[in-house]
DNA sequence: GCAATAGTGTCTTTCAGACACTATATC
DNA sequence: GATATAGTGTCTGAAAGACACTATTGC
């Protein structure tokens, strides 16, 4: 906009615009994603993101959180914008330009939030290792069998997977996956499974505990254990303001 | 997309779809952003950046790179999606989703493609040195005066920076803005103008020479010298494939 | 010679990882 | 005691930056 001679925006055609949530969790030892087997034509029966349309006059923000409450009940979470999608082949009914957001959340929460669940699904994603790439060859799979996305909706986790990486050592999303205690092996789980690869552990907990996040709060134990492996018991942290 | 129960996509309201070009480039030692002064309203006599509506089926990259053809002739350039800003009251003619899209292009060359400009101007950015912070507090001047660009295209400008600050250590968007050949002093400039800040020059000349960027190139020595200071002349370095 | 920038050598601090070790739970 | 994970100490090499120094041009 803001540059055509013409205030007359009624005479420019206009896409549909939806929005696609890759919403990721971490369970069962894998990074996976909320994916709905679809119903009708196109593409049913093929596992797709949830998603809608925009309502008139509604910031894209909005959009993602109504769908999010909508799907899972669970309005409050905080969503990032990804990135919008258009290529004309992507819905065949039409013109339909999609923004993908992506939403963290711990999986006792979402497990509770969808319950029995209409067809709703955690889809395993296997992040490669890929090598020194900034890329990630991504393994999606439902019950270890390999499966192929609707639409372009495997594009669109690759592209929510990439900015996951990309902020994981600057931002806080690592404790998007998890509760509010959480041991440090926990943490760096969740840094694996991002990343694809393992990491050193002594140096990844001084690193850790050493920190000031973004917010301005640090590490700190709270004198709790997680008792109940075969093994001694892991002390439980928690995100609390920087002692400094 | 993808989940509500229909397939008449005529049926939803669909807004406008425009895209909003950020070329950015460095001349006369400041990181500058190409706007124009806008003649119609809303926000007449404002700088805005150049944009233009979303033909039908046309993938976003593709419209951006044909406004900034339009614009400035240098279709060939890369463009890159920055984010889509949906605000209710971004545009007071009606619903507009824009999609923002970064360029950089070396001084010399966009010199020449805008030439006279049709009130086309390279209004300077200022980046503050954000202490630690990951934000740049910007100052947007045309002739040393602060301007107040119109709809939100300081928002975008703003995006526009926290990007390239982001991906300047670890891509090549710091060429973007040399020519074929450069000091290597240039290029720690476009790295300080970019961060708001200074850099360690012996540290940076060693990490530049040592290093192979994502495309597998290398920096090498031409042979040839920048003369015309009235001081040392600084040796013009390339890229090149890397001799690993 | 002087001013100004080009370009380098060295030292210190911090970061990242390898490796090895001790600790403590369940079985 | 066996086993599995929790958690720590130390060493090495790389990365980042501070500082000081030499080099070469125009004037």
């Amino acid at each position: 906009m803001s540059s055509e001679p013409t205030s007359d925006l009624a005479s420019y055609p206009s896409p549909n615009l939806a929005v696609d949530l890759v919403l990721i969790t971490i369970c069962d030892g894998a990074l996976r994603v909320l994916m709905m087997e679809r119903q009708e034509e196109p593409f049913a029966g093929r596992w797709v993101l949830p998603g809608g349309f925009v309502h008139p006059r509604e910031m894209l923000d909005d959009t993602a959180r109504r769908v999010l409450g909508a799907k899972t009940g669970l309005a409050d979470l905080p969503v990032e914008q990804l990135y919008s999608f258009s290529s004309p082949e992507r819905d065949p009914r039409g013109w339909v330009v999609s923004v993908a957001y992506l939403a963290l959340v711990p999986s006792d929460r979402l497990l509770a939030a969808i319950g029995e669940g209409r067809g709703l699904r955690l889809v395993e994603i296997a992040v490669g290792s890929g090598s020194a790439g900034r890329v990630a060859p991504l393994g999606i799979t439902a019950d270890g069998e390999p499966v192929e996305p609707g639409f372009d909706h495997r594009e669109i986790v690759t592209v929510a997977v990439e900015r996951l990486q990309g902020k994981l050592d600057w931002s806080m999303v690592a404790f998007g996956f998890l509760p509010e205690e959480f041991t440090l092996f926990e943490l760096q789980r969740v840094h694996e499974l991002i990343l694809g690869r393992g990491v050193n552990k002594p140096h990844f907990r001084k690193k850790m505990l050493d920190r000031t996040f973004p917010d301005g709060r640090g590490l700190g134990p709270t004198g709790r254990f997680s008792r109940g492996g075969r093994h001694r018991p892991a002390e439980l942290y928690r995100l609390e303001a920087a002692v400094s």
